[in-house]
Formats: C-alpha cells, sequence, structure tokens
DNA sequence: CGAGAATAGCTCACTGAGTGAGGTAAATTG
DNA sequence: CAATTTACCTCACTCAGTGAGCTATTCTCG
C-alpha cells in the first residue's frame, strides 16, 4: 500500500474517516440530481441549476444569469444556454430588471417546483425526517460543523 | 411567496435547515473539483474518476472501469474514454486481472497520487483539523448521522 | 461436456453541451 | 459626457458523452 501520503496521526484518523463519509454522501447527492436528470429527460446541469434557482428563491435571493453562472461554475454562454433548455421546457422565465436595464431576473415556474418537489421532495422528507430524531443540541453542533466544513472547502 | 410545498411544520424546520447545509456543502466540494480540473487541464469527469479510483485504492476495492462507471453514474463508453485520457496523461494504468479474463483492473500511478495530494491535501487537512476539535461522541454522532443520510438518499 | 446466455469491455459514428471570441446595451466613473 | 465597466448575449467550433453494436471470456445447466 501507498504509504506517507496521509501523516498517520490516530487523532484525526478518525476524524478524517468522518470527512470521508460526508465526501461519500455529497458523492450520492451528485448521482441522485443524475438520476433525477435521466428520469425527466433533462441534462444533469439543467436539474443542478434549477435546484440553485429553487435555493435562491428560498432564501430569498435574487437570481440572475451571472449568479447563476458563478454557482455552477461556469461560463456565462453556458448558463445562457441552459437558461435558453429550461425556457422552453417552461421552467423558468426571464423578467427584465427595472432597476438594472443590463439584467435579468430569472424566476422559476410552479411546473418546475413541482417537478423538483416530486423527485426530491421524498428524499428530502427522509432526510429531514432522519435529521429530526436527533436531539437540539446535536442538530446544533451539526450546523456549526457544517458551516465549518463550507469555509474549509471555500 | 410560495407556499404550501413544504409542511410549516416547525420540528422539521430546524432539521431541514439542516440538510440544506448539508447540501450546501456538496455543492462546495462539486465546485472545489471543477476548480481543480481548470487547474490542471483535466476535465470534470476525469478528476471525479480520480478521486474515486484514489477512494478505491484506500478503501482496498478492486477498481474496475464496470465499477468506475456505476461510481460515475455514466455509460461504460463514456467511462472507457475517461479511463483513456487518464492512461494518455499518466495517471492510470490498465492492468488485465488475472481471475477473470474479461476484466481489467486499474491501478493509480504515483503520478495521480501526488497531484490529488497536492491540491485536496490542504483542503482535506483543514476539514479534518476542523473536525478533530469536536469531542469523540460529539464525531460518533457526525459518523451515524452522516451514514444514515447516505441510506436516505441511496 | 458443450450450446446458449450473461458479463466485461471496447470501437465507431454522431449529437449537442460547453468554450473562446467577440458583440450590444445599460450603468458607472472621472 | 467620453471612457470604462458590467451584464448578457450570439456565433462558430470542439470534444465529452450516447446509442448501436462488436469481441472475448465466463457462467449455466441439460
Amino acid at each position: 500500500m501507498r504509504e506517507g501520503v496521509m501523516p498517520a496521526d490516530p487523532e484525526r484518523a478518525a476524524a478524517l474517516e468522518v470527512v470521508h463519509r460526508l465526501r461519500e454522501v455529497a458523492l450520492k447527492l451528485e448521482l441522485a440530481i443524475g438520476e433525477f436528470a435521466r428520469t425527466t429527460g433533462l441534462h444533469g446541469t439543467d436539474v443542478r441549476a434549477l435546484v440553485r434557482l429553487l435555493d435562491a428563491e428560498r432564501a430569498g435571493v435574487d437570481a440572475t444569469p451571472g449568479w447563476l453562472a458563478q454557482q455552477l461554475g461556469m461560463t456565462s454562454q453556458a448558463t445562457t444556454a441552459v437558461i435558453h433548455r429550461l425556457e422552453a421546457a417552461g421552467h423558468v422565465e426571464r423578467l427584465r430588471s427595472r432597476s438594472d436595464g443590463r439584467s435579468t431576473h430569472l424566476q422559476v415556474s410552479d411546473s418546475a417546483v413541482e417537478l423538483g418537489w416530486h423527485f426530491f421532495g421524498p428524499l428530502l422528507n427522509r432526510m429531514t425526517a432522519e435529521t429530526a430524531q436527533l436531539s437540539p443540541t446535536e442538530q446544533e453542533t451539526l450546523k456549526r460543523w457544517l458551516t465549518a466544513m463550507s469555509e474549509a472547502i471555500g
């Protein structure tokens, strides 16, 4: 086996195991998106975009093509194409911003919300139900830890 | 705002917030992979494949093209192409299996390990260090919860 | 055993998602 | 109020991923 790439610190070994499991969960979420894409005939990127748009709405963030491009880690041209596809499928609507004539606001349609909920709803419900079984203190620990992970990655 | 798509159960609201943060972390991990791909000149899929291959080695799992295809949620042909690219870049080696003449074992090269470690090492170190600050009991809670999340998704 | 089915991986031809180059219109700045 | 920046878009092209279909090896069971 390959030795030496990771310090064999026993203190950190347990923590590393936790991190690996986190990555495993991230992978599975990504695979679920792929599966959703396949069943709906959409493309992986389109689904990822839709999810982000729904998140933006939930968080009260103004979603624009530029913002979306950043969220997806893609160029603005590719994002334009994504929006075109979603628009053609009736999942999103372009609304010209009144405050800034250059900017466009992206509004997800009810059909998109329903579509997303139909697939991700049960999944989210299972995850939420499982999480709700933990004590408030434990949930607070999770939140703090997840925030720390976010910062450690970004 | 859109009401009714999610039952406004206050018990679950906190848990849902935790789940959303988990998704946020998953998104950031995916973006990190994209960034790694851009800086190394590899493609996102190639990096994802490499990560899975390194994970397989770590876990002692025998990595084959078929196994990799499943891990990436792609067709076997696309996976063949990925392996070709990684092989051409000197990151992976094809080894014909002795027990099954149809099968091929995929062996990651030292250069790939080093490359992966160079980029993901600091990131993993930050995540691990943060996680190690939690008590063993809390870490155990995390592990159980993450396993539960994995099962809830899959 | 040996014919038929299943499995693992591959090549070929094609499609279309994503990129680079470059353009337009609106806002900001000095 | 020209010059610059910002936000988004079109066009032409490339190559990653797919479907169809192949070969070689292993498994199944009469």
